[in-house]
DNA sequence: CACTTAAACTGAGTCGCACTCATTATACGA
DNA sequence: TCGTATAATGAGTGCGACTCAGTTTAAGTG
C-alpha cells in the first residue's frame, strides 16, 4: 500500500522525515560554513525553506540541532567504514582499511568533526553514535583474537586510543599546515601497532602484569626464602 | 629604586598586570565552572571585582578573553613540563617523564584543555603557546638523535602525533569512564614507541623498566632460589 | 599643594540573536 | 463539506555580549 516515489513523499510520516532531514542538511551546511557561534537559526531556517519557529518543532534548541548534525555525521561514518572494510581479510588488513578510511574522512569533513567537540558535554544521543563508530575497531581486534591472528593478551582499549588518538591528532597537524592526506601516517601507525599486535610466538606479547601480580610473586619469593632459611 | 613588596604593586605597570591577571583568574574559574557558553561576562567581572566594561579594556571580546585563559594555561604547562624533565637523562626517560606529566596535567585540568578547542579557529596567540608546548617533545627527540641515543631516521613529527594524540585520546576515554590516572597508558605508549625508536645496537638504551621487566627479574630470582633449595 | 591632563574605570543603555507562542494554514477522516 | 488535530508561521520577548558618555584616579608640573 504505502508505495510511492522516494522524492515525492506521500505519507505524513515521510513528509516529516523529509523536512527534518532538510533542516539537518541546512544546519550542517551553515554550521560548517560559519561555525557554531557564527551560525544563525534564521539562516538555517531560510536555507531549509521553513520558518524559524519550525526548526524548534524538530529540535529543542541550537545545541540539540548541532547534536543532530553531529550524530548523523558519525552514523554515516559508521556505515561508510563498514563498507570500506573487507570482513574476510586479516585483522591487520582491516585495521589498515579502517585507518585509511578514517583519516581520509576526518580530513575531508574536518569542520564537522570539529563541531563534535562543541556538542559533547551537553547531549548524549550523538555521543552514542561516536561510540558505535569507535566500536568498529574493537570488533576487528576481537575477531582477530578469536581467529588467533592476534595474541589474546593485547590491550584492545588502549590500542584503540593509540589508533584514533594518533589519527585525529595527525589530521589536526595536517590541517594546521594545510597539507593533504598523507599515507605514511597510516603506514607508520600500523607498523608501530603491528609490533605490539604481532603474533610472534617467541616473545608473545604478554599483558602488563599488575602490581598485584608483582606483589604475589614477591610474597612467594619471601615465603620461599623463609622456608629455605629454616632448612 | 623600584623595590617594593610583590603583593603591594606600586608602579602603574604592575597594577595593570595585577588587574589583568585577576581578570584572567576570574575568567578561568568561571569558564571552567560554567563552560564557555554558560559563562557570563558579568559574572567574570564581578568575580574579578571590576566593572563589566573594564574587562573589555583588556580583552576585545569573550573569545579573546578565552584565548587569554587558554594561552596562559599552555604557557604554564610548558614551564611545568620543563621542570618535570631531567635534561641529563636519556631521551627515553625524558619522554617517560613528559608523558606522565602530560597525562596527569590534562586529566587534572581537563576543563581548561577542553576550552582550547573553543578558542582554536579564532585566535592565533594562544595557538602559539600550544605549539611551544608541543615543541618540548621535538627537543627531546632531536637531542636524543644528536647524542646517538636514537637513530637519526626517526620520523619525529609523526611520533609526536602518536605521543600527544594517544595521551589526549586516552585522557578523554578515562574522563568518559570516570577513571583516574592510569600509569599503564604511559607504559604501553612508551613500549610501543620504544620499538620504533630503539637504537639497533642491542639494548644500549636503558628505558624505565616496565613491570614486565620487573616481573621477569623476580621470576628469575625465584627460579634460582628454587634450584638452590633442591641442591 | 593646587592645577592640568591623560589614563583607567564605570555601568546604564544598545543591539543581535536564540527562543516562544498566539495565530494561521494544512491534512485527513467522516 | 465540514471539523478537528497536527504542522507551520513570524512578530515579539528576554538575555547577555558589547559600547560609550561620563566619572574617578593617578602622574606630572610650576
Amino acid at each position: 500500500m504505502p508505495a510511492s516515489q522516494p522524492d515525492a513523499p506521500n505519507t505524513s510520516r515521510q513528509r516529516l522525515e523529509a523536512k527534518e532531514s532538510s533542516i539537518l542538511d541546512a544546519a550542517e551546511q551553515v554550521f560548517t560554513r560559519a561555525g557554531f557561534d557564527g551560525a544563525k537559526i534564521a539562516t538555517i531556517a531560510q536555507t531549509a525553506a521553513v520558518a524559524e519557529g519550525t526548526v524548534y518543532l524538530y529540535y529543542r534548541n541550537k545545541q540539540d540541532l548541532l547534536a543532530g548534525v553531529v550524530g548523523r555525521f558519525w552514523a554515516r561514518l559508521t556505515l561508510g567504514a563498514e563498507e570500506a572494510i573487507t570482513p574476510e581479510a586479516s585483522a591487520v588488513t582491516q585495521l589498515d582499511q579502517l585507518a585509511r578510511y578514517h583519516l581520509r574522512s576526518i580530513l575531508e569533513q574536518f569542520e564537522v568533526v570539529s563541531l563534535t567537540y562543541r556538542a559533547r558535554p551537553q547531549q548524549e544521543r550523538d555521543l552514542d553514535q561516536v561510540r558505535d563508530y569507535v566500536r568498529i575497531f574493537d570488533r576487528i581486534m576481537l575477531r582477530g583474537i578469536d581467529r588467533k591472528e592476534l595474541p589474546d593478551g593485547v590491550p584492545v582499549s588502549q590500542l584503540r586510543d593509540v589508533f584514533f588518538g594518533t589519527l585525529e591528532f595527525s589530521a589536526r597537524t595536517l590541517k594546521l599546515r594545510n597539507q593533504p592526506y598523507d599515507q605514511s601516517i597510516v603506514t607508520n601507525l600500523l607498523a608501530l601497532m603491528g609490533q605490539s599486535v604481532a603474533v610472534d610466538k617467541s616473545v608473545s606479547v604478554a599483558p602488563e602484569p599488575s602490581n598485584s601480580d608483582l606483589m604475589r610473586t614477591l610474597q612467594s619469593i619471601r615465603d620461599q626464602l623463609k622456608s629455605a632459611k629454616t632448612d
